[in-house]
DNA sequence: CGCCATATGTCGGTGACAGGTATATGTAGT
DNA sequence: ACTACATATACCTGTCACCGACATATGGCG
């Protein structure tokens, strides 16, 4: 699972949310890190609902608009707690090393960060 | 990033390591759940080595078996940084929505968990 | 001698995601 | 009235990381 996904997970955590609404509070989410687009969203929700760990809550019009509105199912709730525990130990492991070797880490004279995505 | 990426930088937190020791060590932080194949290791490795994340430390012939041992650069302990924080926080944040959401959670008869894959 | 662990690498396929485009309506600015 | 933007859905194509399989080679064990 990519963030991406997780974000869609979490930004359904609390409470349905409509395909377009996700996109901001991802974006909320992220602190504006991630600008979900259309296409990786519905891709992501096909697929999650095929998965079956989201369904269409409901369908609705709302001033001329189509909206539907997408929940976590029980399984979706149990996949995103999972994930989320993976994860923080995964975090925890890295911060450990990255403490262990701080020290006594050499120090190179020419970092040279070249396209450092982060 | 992907899991593999983050668990490659993982294993070079703490101390450089060679390929195949990394695969050992990968599955080891990861509690066994990630093997690591070498077409991803590799691919992983020269794609890493190329973003000036990790570089060559040495490469030395022991038991007449060829080694090339990786270290992380100062660029790639930064971005594990980063990496690690950011994860912490969305991690953070899909546990308080989810705590949001917990006491009053609708309970659905059919959860019918597919392939998820956690 | 065969098998396994160690150690490196390549190649083809798959699938998630990015980016662009299409469609349609309501709202706000000029 | 025209333009631009926000809301809202959906498709389609390309890219890239990862997977799985294969290839190659040495050393140790039974």
């Amino acid at each position: 699972m990519q963030e991406p996904t997780l974000l869609l997970l979490t930004a359904l955590a609390d409470a349905p949310r409509h395909g377009y609404a996700l996109i901001q509070e991802v974006a909320e989410i992220s602190a504006g890190r991630v600008r979900m687009r259309t296409g990786t969203l519905y891709g992501a929700l096909d697929r999650l609902l095929q998965q079956g760990l989201i369904e269409v809550e409901r369908e609705e019009v709302v001033d001329g608009r189509a909206r539907r509105t997408y929940a976590l199912t029980e399984g979706g709730r149990h996949v995103l707690a999972a994930e989320t525990e993976r994860l923080r130990a995964v975090v925890a492991e890295a911060e450990r090393r990255m403490a262990a070797a701080g020290p006594n880490a050499r120090q190179k004279k020419n970092p040279r960060v070249r396209g450092a995505f982060a």
